[in-house]
RNA sequence: GGAGAGAUGGCCGAGUGGUCUAAGGCGCACGCCUGGAGAGCGUGUUACCGCCAAAAGCGGUACGCGGGUUCGAAUCCCGCUCUCUCCGCCA
């Protein structure tokens, strides 16, 4: 979230930024300001009267060492009223706290300057694009129908065991799975990521500290015997490893990858491309995540699109990258990269990665910082983190581009990890 | 699931009602010593909030978490979480 500090100093700042994307902050930054004015008053004659507190007691004490019953209790009358007043404040100050923390919780991270205005993905940037679309002679199947030609992938069955949006996969599909995984991690940790392999369930801490609550509670399949959520993304557990915890400079980049399956329930978003495995409710995803010294997290993000492009340029992939509009960005992030890749027989660009710079908004929720080694300095670290990559848009991308009367052509680089060049 | 023990700073560990942010040790930083290093000696070593233009300074908070008793709680009481040991169950 934005501190406090940050919003008294930047108001004009915050509320113009803010407009990128379409967020009107005007009203209630200024209800900010007001509770935080009013928590500050409340904190001071706290303080001074619970100063009185203990300067008393502290009497009592050296009074009573020095057997002077009578005059302590004296002084323990006069500590009576005073305990009742602190007492008030005190509930007071913390029921002011809670209505500021609301409050800041609900103020989106401000965008990059870079970032461009705009409502939805018609505003987004292109930045630059690579690879080939491979044309057909005859009509190209989609992946959906290319899944139950081979018998590779089972949508049905999925709804028998579970629901819409939990595919099957079977055979050389299941292995596929398992060979663009091994793939990514083997690449990413190449990169100099760590692999980690992470709960996947959550507390509503972790849930809170990378900002998937609240503002995103219809997001995430619950557990509500333990109140545990099932991830969205690793991003949620690999982050939270750094909750509350001060790392020191020198530790930075901290640079982790992890493979997990990834819950959503996309409420609200049925109807438009749902087919196959456009939108599904558990997918498959490699994610990276870095922890970086402010001054260089923009180089990170650079080196984080370069490395996911690098991937999707091994696997062949037509695609493009584009920078998000104010308008398409998500609550948390300051600036955000999508790679979008073509499956030639939906004729339609694909979102597979998005790598984002949170600076330090989740950072600050989550109270994670770093202690500069040249000045001992404490400041929040910034966050970083991207898809490398999610599975099942490329895989239909595959399946879609690579098709032919032989069969589905394997990518060279994924042959020795799947056991097969071909699936026909 | 049943029974018991425990949770203190970066780490180990003392502290069962009073100036305790908390002994001692380890680690770390700086200084002295040394040709250099080590040993030794000395000094220092939590974070957050408020007041102040700022620094200095002052005040407040924090001993797993949340309540309570008390003038005063690391210490006493209640609830919760987690860890360990034993028993049961189990991949």
């Amino acid at each position: 979230m934005l501190t406090i500090n940050f919003i008294r100093e930047n108001r004009e700042e915050a509320i113009e930024r803010l407009k990128i994307k379409n967020f009107n902050a005007g009203k209630i930054i200024d209800k900010v300001l007001e509770v935080d004015q009013h928590r500050r008053n409340t904190q001071k004659t706290q303080d001074s009267r619970q100063a009185e507190l203990n300067s008393l007691s502290k009497e009592i004490g050296i009074l009573l060492k020095n057997k002077d019953e009578k005059q302590a209790q004296t002084i323990r009358e006069k500590t009576v009223r005073l305990k009742e007043e602190i007492k008030e404040l005190n509930i007071k100050s913390s029921q002011i706290q809670a209505e500021l923390n609301e409050l800041l919780v609900q103020i989106p991270n401000i965008p990059h300057k870079t970032v461009p205005p705009g409502i939805g993905a018609e505003s987004n940037q292109l930045i630059r694009s690579g690879g080939n679309i491979p044309e057909f002679e005859h009509k190209a199947l989609p992946h959906w129908d290319l899944a139950k030609k081979y018998n590779i992938i089972d949508f049905e069955l999925g709804n028998k065991i579970t629901g819409a949006g939990f595919p099957v996969f079977k055979g050389k599909g299941a292995r596929l799975q398992r060979a663009l995984i091994n793939f990514f991690l083997d690449e990413n940790e190449k990169a100099g990521y760590i692999e980690y392999l992470p709960p996947l369930m959550v507390n509503e801490e972790s849930a809170h500290g990378t900002g998937q609550l609240p503002d995103k509670e219809g997001l995430m399949y619950t557990v509500p015997s333990d109140n545990f959520y099932l991830i969205p993304t690793a991003e949620v557990p690999v982050t939270n490893i750094y909750r509350d915890v001060i790392l020191n400079s020198n530790d930075l980049p901290v640079r982790n990858t992890s493979y997990t399956p990834c819950f959503r329930r996309e409420a609200g978003s049925y109807g438009k491309d749902v087919r196959g495995l456009n939108r599904v409710h558990q997918f498959d995803k490699v994610e990276i995540v870095q922890i970086q010294h402010p001054e260089k997290s923009y180089e990170t993000l650079e080196e984080m699109v370069s490395h996911v492009e690098n991937l999707v340029n091994m696997l062949g992939l037509p695609y493009r990258i584009v920078r998000l509009c104010g308008g398409d960005m998500g609550f948390t992030s300051a600036l955000t990269y999508d790679f979008e890749v073509f499956a030639a027989a939906q004729e339609k660009w694909l979102e597979v990665s998005s790598v984002s710079n949170f600076e330090s908004y989740q950072a600050n929720r989550m109270k994670l910082r770093v202690r500069e080694q040249d000045t001992k300095k404490i400041i929040p670290a910034h966050t970083l983190n991207g898809s490398a990559l999610a599975l099942p848009r490329i895989v239909a991308a595959l399946l879609e581009n690579n098709q032919s009367e032989k069969g589905i052509k394997i990518p060279d680089i994924l042959i020795k990890y799947a056991g097969f060049d071909c699936i026909s």
